[in-house]
DNA sequence: TCAATATTTCGATAATACTGGAAATATGGA
DNA sequence: TCCATATTTCCAGTATTATCGAAATATTGA
């Protein structure tokens, strides 16, 4: 058990996805699966410069929700799956909550959760 | 059908997500369900200059991602729940898919509906 | 060791976002 | 109509983020 899923970690992936370039590196990240993509070759398929991109890529890492790994002379970056996933299970516990749901009983639930 | 589910939409309800004081308040809108809040209660609960309140308020709204409506002198903000879930389903297809996704069957899907 | 490749870091600039007091707007009640 | 309440808009100041060329750092192969 003992899922962080603490809305600081939550903000910070939130950040890392929320402008146009990182949404667009992430996705293609994702599609790309667990091998990853040199960070030339995002540059190139996304049409942005190598410094730029280093900074997004940077950014990404610091939200958590990217890992990196050398290989040879280029940088590998892969979509890391189980911090999207957390991110999503924050979202689902936080932020949603159909109008069928259970009174203030789920909130109830995410604020002890959120004490520690 | 025709969910738009756009990047665009996408990424203004992450970044109106993605700021500390805007996360708060989401959350606490989703708490309080249904019935909403007014602007003046939200400042309260979570110690907010009413200027800055209005300022993230807006920035929400903008974000698709809470309803208003005027009550009295007072404005009612709510969760907007469909809107949160399209955002749910976005991230799910564009931005997770297990390592035992399907391979690049998904990603074809997606770019598909992302062109139009 | 040297040159070529891949990427990051630096630094300066521009753009955008956040903050909060004061003034403006809307509403309801006396 | 006038006053109190609730909230927004305005504005200026501050802070954070984004951009990208140039210089610096790693790595590989000759």
């Amino acid at each position: 058990m003992e899922k962080y899923r603490k809305s600081e970690s939550a903000l910070s992936a939130l950040s890392a996805l929320a402008q146009e370039h990182r949404l667009a590196v992430f996705r293609l990240l994702v599609q790309a699966g667990p091998e990853g993509l040199a960070a030339g070759d995002i540059a190139e398929k996304l049409d942005l410069p190598a410094s730029s991109l280093s900074f997004h890529l940077s950014h990404l890492k610091q939200g958590g929700i990217v890992g990196v790994e050398r290989q040879g002379r280029s940088i590998i970056y892969r979509a890391d799956f189980a911090a999207m996933n957390e991110l999503m299970a924050y979202l689902l516990e936080n932020c949603c909550a159909g109008s069928d749901r259970p009174s203030p009983a789920l909130s109830e639930f995410e604020s002890k959760g959120e004490a520690a």
